[in-house]
DNA sequence: GATTGTAATATGGTATACAATCTAAGTCAA
DNA sequence: TTGACTTAGATTGTATACCATATTACAATC
């Protein structure tokens, strides 16, 4: 009955580079705010769940300053929503949102499509084709988790080399908003033969330069991806 | 000990009656965050500012609680930069970022000027209209401020009305990032004219249902001012 | 069974304490 | 003067206790 939640993911080995010398100090504020950000996008709190503060002071064994601060942060990411006097709760998403997102990320993920056709260089090339073998590798044993992280870093690599750091902070965090369409659309079915094949045709018309072809594929890409999420969403909302 | 999870998450029953309270309960917090975002946009505090905790409850006259909340907030929303153990400040802007944040916005207005074309209705051509009138008016009188304010009246109603509230999120969000280049901008020169003329014909395309002349006249009008402000910009580095 | 009163709970907010760390001023040596 | 070292004060990071108030749960009542 106590559910004790782990939000203790794997302790990361920080990679300190060699003769690292400003090593960042962390605090413990960061640390509670990954793992609670991460509890709720792996879906260990479910949208609509109540976010009660001592409870969270418990489960991760800080303070109530440092929850609350955390809390903030969450509700401004979007992942949390707060109402006065009635406390903290994970966020919900409904469908007229969702649509407004996954319409932006086309947006967003096509531009830098097509700048990254214009400018990316062998080792960029490299970046998004090692992550698009690491997709295919995963789909194939079915670690679903693997393929969204590997996604991300397809998607980094291409908005890194457009020089698009803001755009993909932002589309970073609506990601997060949407997490658990995401992990739901990656297992559904056929997507592993579908979205592999999109993005990889994304990947050619960059590697060729030929911008418009990649903002296409791009959009076609988050179209399919959308039809699932809007599917999904309605099965949702039905229950 | 206690894990009564209960607390009724599907209460929230909003049975509207005209007697309904609708007032939301505001918090001291949000008192505080808009006081604070408010000075720090209109330039009060300079970036690269320190801003010291102890200092803000004294301005602000409350705890440090509420004033380290406010402040992740804003650390969240861009505003403000911290690092560890030195504290926070408010965030600078390098060529780079507020290119990166001209770009974006030319990319997100544009596609809202072209879906806007297709739905605005006699109400939402009025809004727009309406703040552009305030705009020429405020420009006459050299009054900035409201000149800031009333654009922004011209973009929300134009994101309503093509149903992008989360794009018009994100939109606030890094005009916030760049609020002193748009101060600076508006105040430039001949802005005066050249501005109030381009939104006109972003509204004149809108009105007769021309999506692609609504988007490219968005682009120019994101073009100058973009212009502009990497002009401020490198006058400003230059010093 | 619906309403109402009451107790338990959670939040919003304040104040305080203290260790870790940063900053700045001062000191001393070359 | 410059540079390195020391030290005192300032500031942050975190924890804790406390209170008032709003909300929720629950029992008593009609």
């Amino acid at each position: 009955m106590n559910k004790k939640i782990k939000l203790t993911p794997p302790a990361q080995k920080s990679k300190a580079g060699k003769l690292r010398i400003a090593e960042v100090p962390r605090t413990l504020r960061e640390l509670a705010l990954e793992r609670l950000r991460a509890a709720i996008v792996e879906f260990h709190f479910k949208p609509g769940q109540r976010l009660i503060e001592r409870d969270l002071c418990e489960q991760l064994g800080v303070s109530r300053s440092v929850v609350r601060e955390v809390i903030r942060h969450l509700e401004t990411e979007g992942l949390v929503h707060t109402i006065p006097h009635q406390g903290p709760s994970v966020a919900k998403l409904d469908a007229e949102t969702a649509t407004q997102i996954y319409e932006l990320r086309a947006l967003l993920e096509s531009a830098a499509a097509q700048a990254a056709a214009a400018v990316a260089n062998a080792n960029d090339l490299a970046k998004m084709s090692n992550a698009l073998d690491l997709i295919a590798d995963a789909y194939a044993r079915k670690d679903f988790h693997t393929v969204l992280g590997a996604t991300n870093g397809f998607y980094e690599a291409m908005f890194m080399c457009a020089h698009k750091s803001v755009a993909w902070d932002m589309v970073q965090r609506l990601n997060g908003r949407i997490s658990w369409l995401r992990s739901l659309t990656v297992s559904s079915v056929d997507r592993g033969s579908t979205g592999p094949m999109q993005m990889q045709k994304i990947l050619g018309a960059i590697k060729i330069g030929d911008g418009p072809a990649a903002a296409a594929a791009c959009r076609d890409h988050l179209a399919t991806a959308g039809e699932i999420a809007k599917r999904l969403i309605a099965a949702e909302e039905d229950a």
